[in-house]
DNA sequence: TCAACATTCTATCGTTCATTAGAACATTAG
DNA sequence: CTAATGTTCTAATGAACGATAGAATGTTGA
């Protein structure tokens, strides 16, 4: 293989190239603007009023995009209109728009299968909860009795007694991930509580052990209200 | 207009979504990448010597460009493989260049320094060359790497990777009319081996736009050594 | 079990970039 | 000319991102 540094170079700057493209597409108001001066003609403020965005800052996305070619102006008295480059373009994002439909169709839906079937088959572990807890992508609840909660409870977890949950007193958006939590191992209030949760369409777990496998390895556990 | 804050936000979380793919093909090295993938399946380390990227990097960028769902992975032993989504991903990267190539004029710039003179070695058309082929009057030469030729090549061709033919492991008899063809417009392996080819005194040129072009049309690919 | 290897995860650093304010530049109307 | 309008330029800030080091994870073979 040609570890050949001129190669390199070449092939670097081709590639820069390249990027100068999908840069310009890389940002939702940008891909909107190139929607829009699809459709005909436009000036600064008319897109700026149709995008929600200042002038300003139409303006300045507008510049990025003529630096790479996509689009062109045309001044007009003291206005300038915009329009795409060419009829490429207009194809070049219809099909970026084609790719983000199959293709992110296809992430969500394999994201789903992967959780949904590891959901079935293991609870979560302290550690990997830790984590997601630090990425703040899933909300933890104790679902023992009240006092149980008081007397400590893993920090940042509502509590949320079955008796509650029963009764729908607990309802945070369907997108949200839950991880239930009771006594131990052999509590079977978090089983059911995940039970549940899943018959109404969240994507909820437990955690292994409960709060004793929390404790384990030295977790901080916060008591009272 | 709709200034419908509900329109807005709908339109918000559309394009933020098409802005995923942007975002992957925004940065030189993930275009570089999503063009070795669309020649084989191949690992982290291999892409990682191939970009001269350490691996760290090339399995961080690797990670972006799952997460848009324009590659997909495959686990063999140690190993991880990735490969693109599908031949759509091909496609739009291929569209990308193109347009790249059409819309900046610096892409020209660039080419021409390298490259310079590139033309005055006759690049033949994928239906010329088929003709030829046909008639038997012309050697085929696929100077790419060898996994890249097992991963499909020409019917007909051989497999002669430059740093092969730079050691004169491939000589024919001087009579032979030879074509050489690599990745596609923008690959120098086969500039650089008809030139190598004539200076050894052979009638040597090169397929425009490599695989690709040839691909292009439904042509037959081959498969295996 | 250990060791060796491939890859990914986590955290940090430095840079780039989007956003936005303020000033400046054109253009036209009066 | 001045004022009003439309647009761009310059600069500053804060967030996001790429690069990368170090630790962790997972897999294979002894």
């Amino acid at each position: 293989m040609p570890a050949d540094p001129v190669h390199r170079r070449f092939k670097d700057a081709l590639y820069a190239q390249f990027a100068r493209i999908g840069h310009a597409v890389s940002t939702p108001k940008r891909i909107e603007l190139l929607d829009l001066l699809g459709q005909a003609e436009r000036t600064v403020a008319d897109v700026a009023h149709q995008t929600a965005m200042p002038i300003k800052n139409t303006s300045a996305h507008l510049r990025v995009l003529r630096a790479s070619g996509l689009v062109e102006t045309r001044k007009d008295g003291p206005r300038v209109f915009y329009r795409l480059a060419d009829a490429q373009v207009h194809e070049f994002v219809r099909q970026l728009q084609a790719l983000a439909h199959t293709r992110l169709a296809d992430v969500e839906r394999v994201t789903q299968l992967y959780l949904d079937g590891r959901d079935e088959l293991e609870p979560v572990t302290a550690r990997e909860l830790e984590r997601r807890m630090r990425a703040g992508d899933v909300t933890v609840i104790d679902v023992r009795p009240r006092e149980e909660y008081e007397a400590g409870h893993i920090p940042g977890a509502l509590s949320v007694p079955v008796e509650q949950l029963k009764r729908r007193r607990f309802a945070p958006p369907l997108s949200r991930q839950l991880v239930a939590y009771c006594r131990g191992r052999y509590c079977v209030y978090a089983v059911e509580a995940v039970r549940l949760l899943r018959k109404r369409g969240y994507r909820a777990r437990r955690l292994v052990d409960g709060l004793p496998g929390w404790r384990q390895g030295g977790r901080h556990v916060a008591v009272g209200a």
